[in-house]
DNA sequence: ATCCCGAGGG
DNA sequence: CCCTCTGGAT
């Protein structure tokens, strides 16, 4: 068993494309840590298309009934798995309109796997990125797509890779949802949200 | 607009 | 207890 391949803009765990792109669809609404969970036991039992289509809706939901949204999910990935198959040889597609029109798979998953796997310049506004460029001020939406069009005349493409994770990582580990860590927060000086005052210091 | 939906944190 | 977690389909 090979270790998970190292991969600074993204902690979920995968040994190929398909897994990228399933970890990716069962993050929905679940933590990465969730994800890496319950993804080891379901990848060692189905690694590829074919297996992961032979397990079954039943059998994938048995190994990721700790996600939320484990039914939803299980029926996704099952059909994912047999779209794969049947209209793409089993590979992953690499443009935005084949990811797309796989099942559990929208703008934001695509995007994801475009940055990941194929080194596109591509900014997926997922809930942290949606906070955060709000917050900062940099790319205000009131949809995740107009976030997505700001971040995208703001961010330079040639560190868009980097910014993508970057931004996430911010979100989840200073920006946080609810008690944000503004204290502690290396972008304070140059942020807009008017709020920001109002966490400055830290709990201990 | 609403549904799906478990686990962890505060 | 309530909120949040790298959303997508209906």
């Amino acid at each position: 068993m090979r270790a998970a391949i190292p991969d600074p803009r993204t902690e979920l765990h995968y040994h190929s494309p398909f897994q990228l792109l399933v970890a990716v669809v069962l993050s929905a609404q679940s933590t990465d840590k969730a994800v890496n969970l319950c993804s080891a036991g379901l990848f060692a039992a189905a690694p590829t298309p074919k297996a992961m289509w032979e397990l079954g809706e039943e059998g994938i939901r048995a190994h990721i009934r700790s996600l939320g949204l484990f039914n939803a999910k299980a029926r996704h990935v099952h059909a994912l798995s047999g779209a794969l198959l049947q209209r793409f040889d089993g590979q992953v597609p690499n443009s935005r309109e084949a990811l797309e029109s796989l099942p559990g798979v929208g703008r934001k998953t695509a995007n994801v796997v475009l940055n990941t796997l194929f080194g596109e310049p591509t900014i997926a506004v997922d809930t942290h990125i949606f906070r955060v460029a709000n917050r900062l001020g940099i790319a205000p939406g009131k949809t995740p797509l107009a976030v997505e069009k700001g971040l995208l005349e703001v961010v330079p493409a040639d560190v868009r890779k980097d910014a993508h994770h970057l931004l996430i990582l911010h979100g989840r580990y200073t920006c946080t949802a609810r008690k944000p860590r503004c204290a502690d927060c290396a972008l304070f000086s140059c942020c807009a949200w008017p709020d920001k005052t109002l966490w400055q210091r830290s709990p201990s």
